[in-house]
DNA sequence: AAATTTTCTTGTCCTATGGCAAGAAATCAA
DNA sequence: TTGATTTCTTGCCATAGGACAAGAAAATTT
């Protein structure tokens, strides 16, 4: 059950008391997404604020030519929604879809915010997570500007193995910004270098 | 002075009351900073959250080789900190310089928990300046991926020309993710289309 | 298991951008 | 004002990665 794993991540990643936290969890419900479920779509406002405990969950949006562009990959142990769609209670421009059947709890925008209204600390839970995925964008951002898409392959696989045993290799291709013949011709170089 | 641009802007951008708005700027205070004064360096905590009333910030990092890449521009009207740093009490990796002279007002970490936690607005005001920086730093990670150098150009110089009249070709240049020969012909380019 | 669709790889050719170095221009310092 | 830095432009060549198309392989559907 996710909100059981949801109790746990909040005590390990913050000081926060088992109790406190299942105080926390308790507005939260479980739910279940089957393969290419869609969590959000474009056009619609992000209103789920949800903890992932297994499975695994792809962002993209369109680009001008209509073709996808990954902006993300979730896999358990985080927390999934659009920020500036939830936040600002404006249209996602992003999907949100599952890649793989996915467990996950959940609570809506306005219980959240009462929530953070009435728990200091889960507020802190909060602002770490928004941080959090800042954080990973900055970094994700450098990483197009100052490294080779081989490097930034390598990091990923590193990283977030899981993805490859999931998402097709377009996806990935398009997240590392460059196309899935450029990704093949960079695995066959890299599975080679491996080797020796 | 300072303090009266940031009541006018946390009245515009958010719903709050002046009175309100004045009673958050209370505890901030003013200062100023010369041209190529750091107002953060790497390697030391980012302990200030400031309101830009006038000039320019530039924000950067040394990449591998040791060369500075621009992560961001900041001109009057922003909040201006390291979010990573500052929220996680880390050190950062960026240095945040004085493009051009700069007037200024700041609150401390310490003081602002103090003042996310006795006031609501503010809290919220908090909120809506980390979706926005968010925000911002999606798209451009997006337009590093799937649009052309001369694109990203383009928008920038509508979107924030002071830049171009303070900053020097080079920091531009690794803030689109180009070197500076490149954004040299691309302005050459540009240009020439304008005049048609 | 046959047919269909999707994914992945590979070839050929092309283009945007990088690396480097040399001038030109502008800015700053003495 | 002169010299020293820094900034900006430009030329030449190199290369990472894109575009497109054709197969091969795998997954999905019937």
């Amino acid at each position: 059950m996710s909100k059981a794993a949801f109790v746990n991540f909040i005590c390990q990643r913050t000081g926060i008391p088992e109790v406190k936290a299942e105080e926390i969890v308790a507005s939260f419900q479980n739910i279940h997404f089957e393969k290419d479920e869609f969590i959000l779509e474009a056009g619609k406002i992000s209103d789920r604020y949800l903890f992932l405990s297994s499975g695994c969950i792809r962002a993209y949006t369109l680009d001008l030519e209509g073709d996808e562009v990954t902006t993300n990959f979730y896999t358990s142990g985080e927390v999934v929604f659009e920020v500036s769609s939830f936040f600002r209670r404006i249209p996602s421009s992003e999907y949100y879809q599952a890649e793989t059947p996915c467990e996950a709890c959940y609570i809506h925008y306005q219980e959240l915010n009462e929530a953070f209204h009435a728990m200091p600390h889960f507020r802190d839970f909060g602002r770490a997570m928004l941080v959090n995925g800042f954080a990973n964008l900055k970094e994700r951002t450098l990483s197009l500007i100052n490294e080779e898409a081989e490097t930034r392959y390598d990091r990923l696989i590193r990283t977030k193995p899981d993805i490859f045993k999931h998402a097709p290799l377009k996806h990935i291709a398009s997240y590392l910004g460059i196309t899935d013949s450029s990704l093949s011709r960079i695995r066959r170089n890299y599975s080679q270098k491996q080797e020796l």
